[in-house]
DNA sequence: TTAGTAACTCACCAGTTAGTTACATTTTAA
DNA sequence: TTAAAATGTAACTAACTGGTGAGTTACTAA
């Protein structure tokens, strides 16, 4: 094996890259210590040294991977958006950041199949949801300007949002196989986007 | 170990069903034969006299698992319900099956994790959607009487409704921890039910 | 009885797995 | 310059894993 060089903050960042992929594909229980340290192309002995053992490893990765959410989020520029507008922005921020990034689908798919174990165990600050509070925001907003329905519930509306996103990237391939149409495809992406952008007006507007 | 009983049916459904539990809660690759034979209170050599291999297993439990899911829909009563109702009763159906059934959700993630890629190697009349057809029949329905959107797209339409639901399922642990609240109890899923109605049919009704 | 067979048990293997250790090399700081 | 700390390698281990060879038991039919 070729010598690596000495640079622990890059050989943090490549067993993280390397765990994330290897995580997102097989989960914890099927990934493989010796195949991430291939892939990431260092010795093996360094995961242990920098992470401790597999699950705090998967930890790293679990916090990673939702920063890259928090942060999608966080760049939602709201300035000048109304209730309808701005609930338009969120549904297009979450199809984009979710085909754009099918690690976090996987992972956070993962995480759910493991009853969000290693997810509680996260330090709750950590998982600022910023985009919360812009749908909350943008409820109220068009509430009070009389676009949206009044007894609409905030919450309510934020999880009929992220599970209709959500599940047209989770469940693309079953759903796929049962169609008998590529619906992991852009073009088939941005028709869903167009379908949900409009279903979730419709539930929201008077 | 005791000694069981002859009888090769019973054992055949005895590690059906054991495997099923194993492979729902820890998927393919972290499911362990020796588990499944335990689980199952029958010898591991039996579950390869009667399968041949862990893969063959998992096969028959995918197939039995959408069978579930078939029968389930091949149950909606269709007769006298027009577009608006039958989409209703559809919706019912699928949180009803879904929230009895965790385990279809389980082996349905997994599948998708795995790209899909034992469901597509099972034989395609194994997977009858009849709700497809409900569907599809409903949103002509309703366009036809002129309570729907006429420009709806039948698939479109199905697209939305499994994801909708699926959704709440699927996701409702790390939505849980996100929220705060605990959304997998029978009343969260029972609003989440009413919603997810109040939205679809707010997107198809004109 | 006897023989055939399906259902079953037991003990084992070859390969894999997470995690460890002995030791070499490089960097850092006094 | 040099000692210690950090970083690296490769070989190792104890436990586990899917799968199997060989033999046993219960039942049936001749």
């Amino acid at each position: 094996m070729s010598k690596r060089e000495r640079n622990a903050e890059q050989s943090r960042l490549d067993i993280l890259q390397a765990a994330e992929a290897e995580f997102a594909s097989k989960g914890l229980y099927g990934a493989r210590v010796d195949e991430i340290a291939a892939l990431a192309g260092i010795n093996k002995r360094m995961i242990y040294a920098y992470f401790g053992s597999k699950e705090a490893l998967y930890m790293s990765v679990l916090q990673a991977v939702y920063k890259r959410m928090e942060r999608a989020e966080a760049q939602l520029v709201a300035d000048g958006l109304g209730g309808r507008d701005l609930i338009g922005a969120v549904i297009d921020l979450y199809f984009d950041f979710l085909a754009g990034d099918p690690q976090f689908v996987s992972i956070v798919m993962w995480e759910n199949l493991n009853k969000a174990a290693y997810l509680k165990a996260l330090p709750v600050q950590d998982l600022e949801r910023p985009a919360f509070a812009y749908i909350r925001d943008a409820v109220a907003a068009g509430k009070a300007l009389g676009v949206f329905r009044p007894e609409l519930d905030e919450q309510d509306v934020a999880l009929s949002l992220i599970t209709a996103c959500f599940a047209n990237f989770s469940n693309c391939y079953t759903l796929s196989h049962l169609f008998e149409r590529d619906l992991c495809c852009a073009e088939q992406i941005e028709q869903r986007k167009i379908e949900t952008r409009a279903m979730l007006l419709a539930y929201l507007c008077l």
